[in-house]
Formats: C-alpha cells, sequence, structure tokens
DNA sequence: GGGAAAAGATCCGTAAACGTATCTATCTAA
DNA sequence: TTAGATAGATACGTTTACGGATCTTTTCCC
C-alpha cells in the first residue's frame, strides 16, 4: 500500500492482462518473451511498477503489439479502428484489443 | 561510452526531438509539462535513458501525442495515416510525424 | 481426493532512472 | 562587446525497476 497505484500503470496493465489471456499465454511464457522476469511481469501487469521503455516495447511485442506515438489529433480516428464499436472515455492512450488470436 | 547506446531509444529520443523542434519549445519546457528534469528529459532525448512508462507518457503528452498499443497487424495501416509517404523501415514502434504545429 | 500448473506475494541485492546543482559551449540580439 | 537563452555534460544522492529465490494460494484435471 506504499504509494498510489497510478491509474495509468493500472490501465496499461490491464490492456497486457487482456491481450494475454486473448492469446492464452501464460505470465511466465510473456515474462520469457520480454526478458524479464515473472515476478517482474506481474508488477506491470497489476500496475504496481512503472516498466522502463525497453520493457515496454519488449512486453508489447511478445503480446504481439506495438507501441507507437500517436499525435493526438488522431487519436479518435485510430481508436475507432481499434474498436468497431467503442465507447468515449476518459483518456485512453494505451489502446488496444486483440480480438482472439489463434495460432502461434 | 559505457553501455550501448540502445538503436530502440535512440529512435525514440528522435521522434521527441522532432516533435519539439516542429513545436518550437525548449528542453526545459518540455521537462516541466512532463513533470521530469531538464538534464533527464535531455538523456531521453539523445537516447541515453529508458524512461519509464509514467514519464514517457508524460512526455509524449507534453508534445501533442499519445502513446498507444497497436496490434501488429495493424501497425502498416497506422503507419501509412500518420505519414503520407513513408518509407519501409526495420521496424517502426514510435512513430509520429508532428507536420507543423502552431499555436500556444 | 491428489498433483501439477498458474498466479499471488514477499524478501534481498544490483542497476539504472530520477532530482538537484554546477559548469561550459553556442547562438542571437541589444 | 555584453547579456541572455538554449543546449551539452558532468557529478552525487535518492528512489525504484529489475533478477533471483522462495513460499503460499488458487485452479483445474486426472
Amino acid at each position: 500500500m506504499t504509494s498510489a497505484p497510478d491509474p495509468l500503470l493500472k490501465d496499461l496493465g490491464m490492456h497486457f492482462r487482456k491481450a494475454r489471456m486473448a492469446a492464452g499465454l501464460s505470465q511466465e511464457q510473456i515474462a520469457l518473451r520480454a526478458n524479464i522476469s515473472r515476478p517482474r511481469y506481474r508488477d506491470i501487469e497489476t500496475g504496481a511498477a512503472a516498466a522502463r521503455a525497453t520493457t515496454l516495447v519488449n512486453v508489447a511485442r511478445a503480446l504481439g503489439m506495438e507501441m507507437m506515438l500517436i499525435p493526438q489529433a488522431m487519436v479518435p480516428a485510430i481508436q475507432s479502428m481499434l474498436q468497431p464499436a467503442a465507447d468515449d472515455d476518459d483518456r485512453p492512450a494505451f489502446t488496444s484489443d486483440v480480438e482472439e488470436e489463434e495460432g502461434v
């Protein structure tokens, strides 16, 4: 309970978890692919830790995604591309929904 | 000269620098907006340091951008949206070109 | 029921991202 | 010339992400 659990990190972690679940992979498998330890990947998924840029990219790629910088003006357009029918949330940054990825 | 300068970080830093230049802002202004120190923002821009997830988002937003997780399958499509006519680089992650943003 | 696999959780030690301070180099304008 | 602003470059101390090890809890399948 030390330090507030940044909502941004929790949001990011939930995106990772969702993608991992959809891919049917274990935390250990992702950690292995991303070259980090399982406890550390767990911290990232739960929003308990703010991963470094390099780690972030490695995790994203391990989950079949890429981290991209998008001009704010284009965010809504891309958002709608990712989710056929989405809701207008707060501040989406970190968005991605892996519909269902089958096939290694 | 200690530790190899990760090309991924250099690439990311160049994107930030490019966006900052286009916006006509100083390193100090971005650092202030992103709640980090100027030396540290400089490290990020030069690729000398791997910023944390929270710092990364703050810097991106200070530059009028958002960090987004994109399924790899959609990367090319989004890439072409960002750059009218782009080249097929290596591994683009971190992409964004701020055409020219005027108006404080 | 039993056992394996996945996840949660906590410790310790190390490496690196952070802030602050300080100094120099360059460039532009008065 | 002299300022002033911007950027490059240290150094040092604090915070925290990281690996590795260990243990418990929860699923889930036989």
